[in-house]
DNA sequence: TTGAAAGCGCTAACAG
DNA sequence: CTGTTAGCGCTTTCAA
């Protein structure tokens, strides 16, 4: 098992100092040219890679930063994180991935591992909870950028999209292509964007002069088998025109309940749900959706946290941003 | 902004050694009950988290694994990479998570950054290339397994699937159920997983005597596109039974295709593809699958890469381990 | 243009 | 049971 190169190493074989070796990786233009090609063959011949761990030590800097968010399994979370890394790649930064599951205890975990680790920023999917230890995490004054959901009460950068008034737009198309009983099959209560997406639906109505009806809706926990139970009440219950969803995973719940039930759309039902996965064109007919813009809530979270990283103190100071972006409705043959 | 606690300051406040600081951290039975509740006060009244890089430094360890694989977007390898961090987090380890795009060169670049970063392992999908960088990293005594692909040549740990006997059955079956003509949109030639999945197709063939027909086939690249070229260029060409796609993409491309061409299966054609989106479910008739145990992939990988890392020296010299798991061919609606 | 030396925050002998 | 001290591999003054 060979052992690994370190500058002394280095030094001692290029006649050196380790000074010089260090300047010659960090700061070549301050190293005579002679001396430093002697330098760089030998950092060549021997494969010299810098060990990072020290390196981050003495700069105090890790150069990584740390992903949590709800579920390595929606495509939702994989476009944002594909966004996120390609940016932090580009600054030769590496992402820690972690997977939440929306579990408040896992998020936790999580970010006091991030914090050992002394990552340089943090982006989240918050859980809501964890409040304290988030206030905690940014007066050390590490970067936290929220995606998709906020953390009332946090002020703190953050991305994410216009839910409430994309939901009213939504619902709005609904109600004015016909359809009567929308049924809502809605995200938690307890999460940020399941009272958006829910208020968004009430909006519709009020902007309709439509009367709110309890029983077209059910809160459900964002997950696959809250769709499908959701679809199977809100069906059983009465008569519904349409099947609105808050997310893919119940989305596709729900549609299993169709399929089980041949309920057909749009002949039977209108159904339009959140997300743009891309098994919605591959059903037939393919599915209207709102859509929102994954790929870029990842790269803008991610700029806004390499900002505030290699921010002069100047913009470290600055009120935090809060960014909002426009979803699509994208209609299709369901409705 | 505050300023983070180190062990020294922790010692001055608890009035002992940074030594015993340390102790209580790591060996809290070293350290008499009295003084160890003192510190563990400190400890908790100023929220003191390690600093992992400085630890890291001194025991040489970085507890970060890295995860190379091809792509965020395609079920197959979030399903591993979910595997992967469920085992990690339990012997609390994060894991960088690195897309390759099965780019040799964005592979090279990534297996240097974790190199610097001193991970204690490396879990990689390979794109087949940088060989010798491989051979570098095993040579310093960073465990490699790899997963879903091998490369020839390369010896250490690896779990992946019997994709040729697989793709025999697969086809084997297909033949038997009566298709004629099995148009296969194969995976690419130089990659492991692609040739043998084709040499699948062969055997099966030889197997019932039927010839092979070099029209039959397209060799893609695992990406949306070339399924969906594939499935227009064999339909195009000649009578088609069926149709068996490699991977889950390209199955997504060709289905797209017979939208289009308002082709159905199984009335039309018949459809067999590998992986197992969730998305093969909801289209209707849901679709015949080769299955593989993604999860199990993802946590297998995990725990050969852990056993390598914690290990006694006796077992770090044991010939690598080379695990094949099995996949399960689901009859569906499709064929 | 270069080298000597201090020190980042921690662990692990070693001594007491 | 506890403290002193060396040192992990690097960057960064400071002095030459």
């Amino acid at each position: 098992m060979k052992s690994r190169m370190n500058i002394t190493e280095i030094a001692k074989q290029a006649g050196v100092s380790i000074a010089t070796v260090s300047r010659v990786l960090n700061n070549p233009s301050l190293v005579k040219e002679s001396t430093r090609q002697r330098v760089l063959d030998v950092l060549q011949s021997t494969n010299f890679k810098i060990n990072a761990i020290a390196k981050n030590l003495r700069t105090k800097k890790s150069y990584s930063i740390g992903l949590i968010y709800t579920s390595v399994l929606m495509l939702f979370y994989n476009m944002i994180s594909k966004g996120v890394e390609d940016i932090a790649i580009g600054k030769s930064y590496n992402v820690f991935f972690c997977n939440s599951g929306d579990d408040p205890i896992k998020e936790s975990d999580y970010l006091s591992l991030l914090y050992e680790k002394r990552v340089d920023g943090i982006i989240v999917s918050p859980t809501g909870n964890n409040r304290e230890l988030f206030e905690n995490i940014i007066s050390y004054g590490i970067p936290v950028c929220f995606i998709d959901r906020i953390v009332k009460g946090i002020n703190t950068d953050s991305v994410v999209v216009n839910n409430r008034e994309s939901s009213c737009n939504a619902v709005s198309y609904l109600i004015e292509k016909g359809y009567g009983r929308i049924g809502f099959i809605s995200g938690p209560k307890w999460t940020w964007t399941g009272i958006e997406r829910f208020k968004g639906y009430l909006d519709a109505h009020a902007a309709h002069n439509i009367e709110f009806l309890e029983e077209l809706v059910r809160f459900g926990d964002f997950q696959y088998d809250s769709g499908y139970e959701g679809a199977k009440e809100l069906i059983k219950e009465g008569d519904i025109d349409a099947l609105y969803i808050a997310n893919e995973p119940m989305a596709a719940g729900a549609l299993e309940y169709l399929n089980e039930k041949k309920i057909r759309f749009p002949e039977d039902i209108g159904f339009l749900m959140w997300d743009n996965p891309y098994w919605s064109t591959l059903v037939k007919p393919q599915i209207s959706v709102v859509s929102q813009p994954m790929y870029t809530i990842g790269t803008t979270a991610s700029e806004l946290l390499f900002k505030r990283i290699t921010a002069a103190e100047a913009y470290m100071d600055k009120e935090p941003l809060k960014i909002t972006l426009n979803t699509e409705l994208v209609i299709r043959g369901s409705t």
